[in-house]
DNA sequence: AAGCAACTTAATTAATTCTTAATATTGCAA
DNA sequence: TTGCAATATTAAGAATTAATTAAGTTGCTT
C-alpha cells in the first residue's frame, strides 16, 4: 500500500513517514497545497491523507479538483477543531473520514488501513483477487492455483497496481512514479521488463497483461 | 486532449506547453488575438486557455464570437489582477473558468484537466456510445456486441472526433487538424485510409461513416 | 566477506502502427 | 456518356514502440 500525506507541519510528516514505513506502507509526503495536488492527480495511491489548512491550495480544493477528474481514492481530512466546518464534518467535501487535531498516530493508522481495505474501494489492503489469480501484498505472495508463489518486490508493488483495478489502464508515466517515484530517472525499458516478468507467471493462468500501446498496461481476463 | 492556448508572452506559453507535453496532452499555441480566433474556430480542441489582454483581437472577442457561432469549447480565461472585471467574475462572458496572472501551472494544469473532462463536453468522455457501439478513449477500445477490440491511436483519435458528434460533418481539414496537427503536411490520403480501416471495423454493425463528397465524414445509423 | 537474489543498464530482436505510393473506383459536371 | 476530380483500396517499407535476452551492479543475508 502506498499512500499521500499532504501537510505542511514537516516534524509531523517526517514521524507519520516513519511509522508508516514501519507498518509498510509506503508514503509520499507533499509540503503544501500545490505539490499535494499535483501528486494526488497522478491517481497512484491507495489513500490520501490531507490537512485542510495547507499554503497555496487548500485541502477542500484538492479534493474537489480531483473528485471533479474522477479520482475515486479514498480520503482523510486532517482539521484543526476551529476550521471544523460543516462540510468536512458531513463528508460532504469528498472526503471519506476526518480526524481533528491533534490526532493519536495509532488512529491515523487506523483508520488508513481501514479505508485502504475498504470494500467498494477499488484497493484491498489484505488481499486482492481478480478472475483466477489473487495477490497478498503483504507478504509478496502471488496466489495461482491454490499455491503462493512469493515473487520480488518490484514485481509486486506493479502487481499489486494492476490487480487493485482490473480492467483501468496505468499509464507507464504512472507506473514508473509508483514503482520508482517521483523524480526517478530510470530507464522505462525496466517497465517492460517486470511486465514480462508478470507475463511469464501469469503464463499458465488465464489472466494477461494487456499493452495498450503508446499508453500503459492493463490486466485483463485471457 | 488537445488544448489551444491563446497568450502573447512566448516564455509563458512555451513553458505551459511542455508542461503540458508531458502530462500527454497536445499543445497548440495561438501568439495574438487573430491567430488565436482563426484557430478556435475551427472547433477541434478541448479547452481553449485565452489570456484576456491580446494583440489585435481581445479574448473577450474571441469568446463572444466562437460562442456566437456556437462552439461550446470550455474555455479559462487568463487575467491580470488589474484587468479583473465583473464579466470574467461572473463568467458572464462565455468562459467557464477563469485563473488571476500570476497563477500557478499546476493549478492551470489541473483545470483544464477538469473541464476536458467535464460532462456533455463533446470531447473526452470516459465512454462514447452512439447506436449499436461504444468507444473507449483511454483503452482506445471499440466496443460491438459487447466485445472490445483495441484500435490503433490514429483510428481511436479519428472515431473518437466522429462519435463524439454523430450527425455532424467534420470536414477534412478539421481531421487533419486533429489527427495531425496544424502546420502538419502529411497526405490527405491518409484521411482516407483511417476511414476505411474505421469502415472494416464496422462492417457487421449497423453503423457507418458516411462520405460528404468535397467536405467530408459523418458518422450515422445505417 | 562470499554468495545470492533482486534490480538496473544495455543491446538486440520483434511487433505494431504510420506513411507513402501506386492503382482502382466512384460520382458529378459538361 | 465521357472525362476529371475526389475518394477508395491495397501493398510495401519506415518509423516507432515494446519485448526479449544478456550482462553488470547493488545490496542484503548468512
Amino acid at each position: 500500500m502506498k499512500i499521500l500525506i499532504v501537510e505542511d507541519e514537516v516534524k509531523l510528516t517526517q514521524a507519520l513517514e516513519f511509522l508508516f514505513n514501519k507498518q509498510k506502507i509506503d508514503v509520499e509526503i507533499a509540503n503544501d497545497g500545490e505539490e499535494g495536488l499535483m501528486l494526488a492527480e497522478k491517481d497512484i495511491y491507495d489513500v490520501i491523507v490531507l490537512d485542510i489548512m495547507l499554503p497555496n491550495v487548500s485541502g477542500l480544493e484538492i479534493i474537489r479538483i480531483i473528485r471533479e477528474k474522477g479520482i475515486k481514492t479514498p480520503v482523510i481530512m486532517l482539521t484543526a477543531k476551529d476550521t471544523l466546518d460543516d462540510k468536512v464534518l458531513g463528508l460532504d467535501s469528498g472526503a471519506d473520514d476526518y480526524l481533528v487535531k491533534p490526532f493519536s498516530t495509532k488512529e491515523l493508522i487506523a483508520r488508513v488501513r481501514a479505508l485502504g481495505r475498504r470494500k467498494n474501494t477499488e484497493y484491498i489492503n489484505e488481499k486482492y483477487e481478480f478472475n483466477d489469480i489473487a495477490y497478498l501484498p503483504k507478504n509478496f505472495e502471488l496466489i495461482i492455483r491454490g499455491i503462493n508463489i512469493k515473487i520480488p518486490k518490484k514485481e509486486g508493488d506493479l502487481l499489486e497496481m494492476l490487480i487493485s483495478r482490473p480492467g483501468q489502464v496505468f499509464t507507464r508515466d504512472q507506473i514508473v512514479d509508483r514503482l520508482w517515484g517521483l523524480e526517478s530517472d530510470v530507464l522505462e525499458n525496466n517497465i517492460e521488463i517486470y511486465i514480462h516478468h508478470l507475463r511469464k507467471r501469469l503464463e499458465e493462468t488465464n489472466t494477461k497483461i494487456e499493452t495498450i500501446r503508446g499508453v500503459g498496461y492493463i490486466l485483463k481476463e485471457k
